[in-house]
DNA sequence: ACAAAGAGCACGATCGGTCGGTTTGTTTGT
DNA sequence: ACAAACAAACCGACCGATCGTGCTCTTTGT
């Protein structure tokens, strides 16, 4: 740090400048993120930004990619240390529940408010935020697969449709979590994946009691 | 009709403005709504809106109360016309996504994108849209509470919980609808709906196949 | 004749973006 | 070892466009 509080050069990298624009992106939209208020939030100019993307659409692709590189190390990784089968898909979502929680980003979900922003758009900010819901959709009915494999989830269950049924609550829990009363969105949330493991699963055992 | 094309004097009424601002905020957001756009698309000057309503905010609220009376006639008064029960929730739940499938309002759901926006602000405005969100949900737990008394659920279910799991659904149809491989979001989104009425009524004549 | 509806214009603010010049850290030549 | 050279980082000023909004004047229906 230097004397004036500010950031030492160097340390204002490409990653802090994208950790700002995901926060500011989260709660004012992907396109209502401001350059303005984004140089002054870092304490940097306007077009000290321009130094690093060439327009706000560079930046806007660069700040998806970091918002997913928080989405893998706060939500997936967490995830990913507990065993596969039916604990990892309930781990998956209480942690996704959690990010959404945390009060580092009030704004509810960076990507949810993206793509609501982009669904009747075109160009490539929405093409790479389509690319990211797939393989996202795609990775959680892997996670499914696996339970199956596990022997944890009946083998009939529909992994695919499985997927897009835990995303539905999810996307639903970061939308209204502030429109409706608080907290209520996530308790929602949590009862309703928590009921649909335990109807699919063959070890109710292995899932938490549904106390809360 | 006028000699030019525009609207008759007097047929440019307040209803007709707000069509075009549901219309237009639909896809643009209600932040993103222009009001010179607006006023471009229905032939009038900009400052030709202010002597109906004061800001934009102003019109804002009111183009929010259009849009519920556009819910109440294209999906509301269908559903009603169906008996009451489990029927009428199914009823309820098409008519929402052929409301959402109709090539009329291409940018998904008012009021789906309006919460988005609004999620993380204050003012009356997201003050309208909670308490919107609130009457909707409270109006799809009537139905269930209904089809309970009829004796077409089972009574132990928890409708206010069944209500939420729709309401997730039906969102997340309105905002993947283009963002997913198309019509898929609406695919499942019937599926999971008649899925979950299907486990919890008492008769599952009263649904239909499983065809689609 | 009168009131309401609308047209036309101008305003201040904010937006993304550009340009020229300055600072800074690193590399290179000797 | 030391300074010249270079490229990246950064700043302040500015541009044109668009935004919401207020003002004045004209048109129109009754």
């Amino acid at each position: 740090m230097t004397t004036d509080g500010r950031l030492a050069r160097g340390a204002r990298t490409r990653t802090a400048i994208l950790d700002a624009a995901v926060a500011l992106a989260t709660e004012a939209g992907l396109d209502g993120l401001s350059l303005g208020q984004l140089a002054e939030t870092l304490g940097v100019s306007k077009s000290g930004l321009f130094a690093h993307w060439r327009s706000k659409e560079e930046l806007q692709l660069a700040t998806i990619e970091r918002a997913r590189e928080q989405w893998s190390e706060q939500v997936i990784a967490p995830a990913l240390r507990v065993p596969r089968g039916i604990r990892r898909l309930w781990a998956l979502h209480e942690a996704r529940l959690d990010f959404y929680a945390a009060a580092v980003l009030p704004g509810g979900c960076f990507f949810g408010n993206a793509e609501f922003e982009y669904n009747a758009r075109s160009g490539p900010v929405r093409d790479r935020l389509a690319e990211a819901l797939t393989e996202w959709i795609a990775f959680v009915e892997r996670l499914g697969a696996e339970a199956i494999a596990a022997g944890e989830l009946e083998p009939d269950v529909d992994v695919r449709q499985l997927a897009y049924e835990f995303e539905a609550f999810g996307l639903n829990a970061a939308l209204r979590s502030r429109l409706l009363a608080p907290e209520s969105a996530y308790v929602f949330a949590r009862r309703a994946v928590l009921d649909r493991l335990r109807a699919l699963c063959t070890d109710p055992t292995l899932l938490p009691e549904d106390s809360r």
